[in-house]
DNA sequence: CAGAAAAAAGCACGACCGTTCGTATTTTTA
DNA sequence: TAAAAATACGAACGGTCGTGCTTTTTTCTG
């Protein structure tokens, strides 16, 4: 409960006091962002409502009681990594100018969220590979938060396209499909073979793409 | 180092009979093929020994003697598919020239493991996810083998280097590093998301690639 | 402040987990 | 072929899982 505060439901008042707030929804909230630092650590299949209620310390019972499903529990999870993953990914970056600069400022903040946060790995792509065969709503939600994402980063390629930034002639999913694979590559090499090289490899590999992509000189 | 052929203990007549191989060692091979399949669908850490015991028609207490932990289990999954990546993915791609053809046979075969083999996933990248924040044993072995493949394919991309297939000045560690990001994109979104157009995206990312870190015209 | 409503706890369940142990059955060896 | 060794089985253990039910406690409201 450091800062979550859904902007959505109630009028923001959890800054002065949470009482206008029931009591439910703030300590649901509190629960999912303690479910949320367990399963970026050990996965969505890994978050147990036990290991949950002994975080919060809560009873099991009580815990579930908010959700009525671990699978409710799950999604609830993914829900709030996407809104705070907007927050620090995403609309930080749309404060920089539309075409590279904003492009650049997306792929420095997806990096920092995805790998180089301390500890905390990233559950969109721990979720990918666990749900991967698993069909259901967990794995729905996860996919369609995901291509949220992407389809974001799309367009902030698009732009990029518009502006003048990248040739016109640049296959937006490719350059996505480009760039999400140096992400995936740091993640493989940062976070499960400890190698703090695979940085500076990531920004490389995206300086080469873009000076690829980029326009040609002579257009 | 892609060294440990491994025919180590007995001389090799699976093949002919099973009868010149004690009885137990022919069982915890199948064991083990049957666990290489649950795993690579479920992941290592979804393995568990009585479905393993159901899925081979046996007792929970005989799949478990052959092991003795189910730490041992998942380790021995590990090195069976390694030996599996190296047949299929490694030294086929041997009988190609050393350079670019080795090269490329390399990345074919790897795709093809990684993703295109209906249903079955890559336990290399699974495994990673599921162990990255998961310090012992199984962690200590998939590692291993993960860092032995990648230093083989680092050796190949060396090699069309020295040939000239390559430009002289190129990192290997950024070459591989950005293809096994094409590697993991497609992972990602051909498993995961069910885009079969990543495919070709792999296929034309491996030429971006080729194009830009082939032999400069010029020199 | 009282009563209604919401929230949390307590308890129990069936299922599955990895593991151990004693025993029956094979297979290998002498 | 008989003894010895390897192999497989069945039952059971303590533990954790998700999930229902009932009761107690807390919070909100008139």
């Amino acid at each position: 409960m450091v800062h979550s505060e859904s902007p959505t439901k109630a009028v923001c008042d959890a800054s002065l006091d949470g009482r206008a707030q029931p009591k439910g929804r703030q300590t649901k909230a509190s629960i999912i962002e303690a479910a949320l630092g367990l399963a970026s650590h050990i996965g969505l299949e890994g978050l147990s409502i036990g290991a949950l209620a002994e975080a919060t310390q809560m009873s099991k019972s009580g815990v579930f009681a908010h959700f009525g499903s671990r699978e409710e529990l799950q999604i609830s999870v993914i829900r709030e990594y996407y809104r705070q993953f907007e927050a620090e990914v995403f609309y930080p970056a749309m404060q920089a100018r539309r075409g590279l600069p904003r492009l650049q400022a997306l792929f420095a903040n997806w990096m920092q969220r995805v790998a180089m946060e301390l500890q905390s790995g990233c559950i969109f792509i721990s979720g990918a590979v666990e749900f991967d065969d698993r069909p259901g709503p967990v794995r729905d939600a996860l996919a369609h938060s995901v291509q949220a994402w992407l389809a974001a980063f799309c367009r902030a390629v698009v732009q990029a396209k518009e502006v003048g930034d990248l040739r016109a002639d640049t296959d937006e999913h490719q350059v996505a499909f480009e760039i999400h694979g140096l992400i995936l590559s740091l993640h493989f090499e940062y976070r499960f073979l400890k190698n703090s090289g695979a940085v500076n490899r990531a920004h490389t590999g995206f300086a080469n793409l873009l000076a690829r992509y980029g326009p040609s000189p002579l257009s």
